[in-house]
DNA sequence: GTTTATATTCAAAACTATTCACAGTCAATC
DNA sequence: GATTGACTGTGAATAGTTTTGAATATAAAC
């Protein structure tokens, strides 16, 4: 069986129950417990699950401990910085876009005392736009369990009634073949919500590049894209002639 | 069973009882003593819970006043009381809306594993709507700062879309007038919710009778009012006519 | 003082990471 | 066209770690 397709079937099972153990997933899928756990880990490294003692699970652990590895410390760096500068496209008194992720999400202090409307899709994200004294909506639709992001048709028809002056999105992959993100409901919020901004940028950190998921969002010409400078050149290279920022970290 | 499953387990016990023994944690939840002993040490870590002589209970919140804490309580059990007795009239598999605030928040427990389909105004309640694993969908809107409740034209406009079975909903005032809530926006959002359902429940403890507030929601008989028990008699007699279901506490 | 609950310790069991060998794939070379 | 060697993905074996339940010691309640 082809990696790729050993993945999304992983995921679905994943999807369907919320926590499984890694029997289950050599049930379910007909790999060895080695492939599996390769496979998690890096399900885990691209943030589509977490990995617990005995199997995996959607839900990311709400607590940040303080011991933290330092891959991950170095992770949450970079996005901050891009993040910081993502908010610094921001003019004062727009309206926004943001989109549910852990990227977009660090953007949040950096909008404050900027008169600005945002409109998310992200539940995470509303008590921390609140705290910051943001004017915020949020539009409709399904609350998608291991995420809090709001997907399906309600949440894409709730879209068609805003237009945003930037939307900031995050993305899975990122190829010369254009933006792409494993769940094709979020692909169809994310799709919309680019449709209906005057600009639209992407944040991904180096680890999004070269990578393809699933879902096809929109060509690579529709948005900005954001990310660090420690980006690997090589992979940034084909991308150049697109309007690509780089970040120092 | 996977330790993180284990912990859900315990928490959604104590969330439901509020207070909870070792002995019935280990038959609930099928693990030996020490083992959910480990676990009480790590969700009290964790500040999901509070460990007390003998079990567990949920975290106390932080008053100054103990006499405070105590009105606070016994308020909940109240509603506690209220909403329990609520969630009965759902049937299995039906949609309900569930109104933001701490009463109809308290119902949550209560509607896990019945097959609902639960749309909300209350940002509060997703998180806790999905812990429980309930399909949960959430109306669009602009996000009320004090409440975290959905309100404008949006939210109203989004409830247009969905019909439901039935509808719960606090209240902040209940005469032979009508039902009225403090702010005209949400008012609204009550209005249309009641209007798009079948049957509407409004549930409310015993301060809220005989109280008239700024905004006019819908006349008494649209809605049954579900209250406790211990309500002034005075005060719900003139309501007698109505349906309304007492509750004790 | 007795009873009951909690903390500590320890070995077995369950789970994870690491290593290795094997089979394919691909490109370069003969 | 076959051969070679580097590379990759897979599964099995093994070494290392964490989790668990029972036994025991300590502390708290009555």
């Amino acid at each position: 069986m082809l990696s790729i397709k050993r993945k999304e079937a992983i995921l679905h099972v994943v999807k369907k129950q919320d926590v499984v153990t890694i029997q289950q997933l050599i049930d379910e899928v007909g790999a060895s417990e080695s492939t599996i756990r390769r496979d998690l880990i890096e399900l885990e490294k691209e943030e589509q699950l977490t990995r617990v003692h005995g199997g995996a699970s959607l839900q990311k652990r709400r607590h940040d401990e303080p011991s933290m590895n330092e891959k991950t410390t170095r992770n949450k760096e970079e996005k901050q910085s891009i993040a910081k500068h993502a908010a610094k496209a921001v003019q004062v008194g727009s309206c926004i876009y943001l989109d549910a992720g852990s990227t977009t999400y660090e953007m949040i202090p950096y909008l404050a005392d900027r008169d600005l409307l945002v409109v998310t899709n992200g539940i995470q994200h509303v008590q921390t736009l609140m705290e910051y004294g943001i004017e915020t909506y949020i539009i409709g639709g399904k609350v998608k369990s291991q995420t809090g992001a709001l997907v399906g048709t309600k949440a894409v028809e709730s879209l068609r009634f805003y237009r945003f002056d930037y939307a900031f999105l995050g993305m899975n992959g990122i190829t010369l073949d254009g933006y792409t993100t494993p769940d094709p409901e979020e692909a169809n919020v994310k799709q919309t919500a680019m449709d209906n901004s005057a600009t639209s940028f992407v944040l991904a950190d180096h680890t999004k590049f070269d990578q393809i998921s699933f879902a096809y969002v929109q060509s690579l010409d529709k948005a900005i894209i954001i990310t660090s400078s420690n980006t690997n050149e090589t992979k940034v290279k084909p991308l150049e002639k697109l309007t690509t920022i780089e970040v120092s970290t």
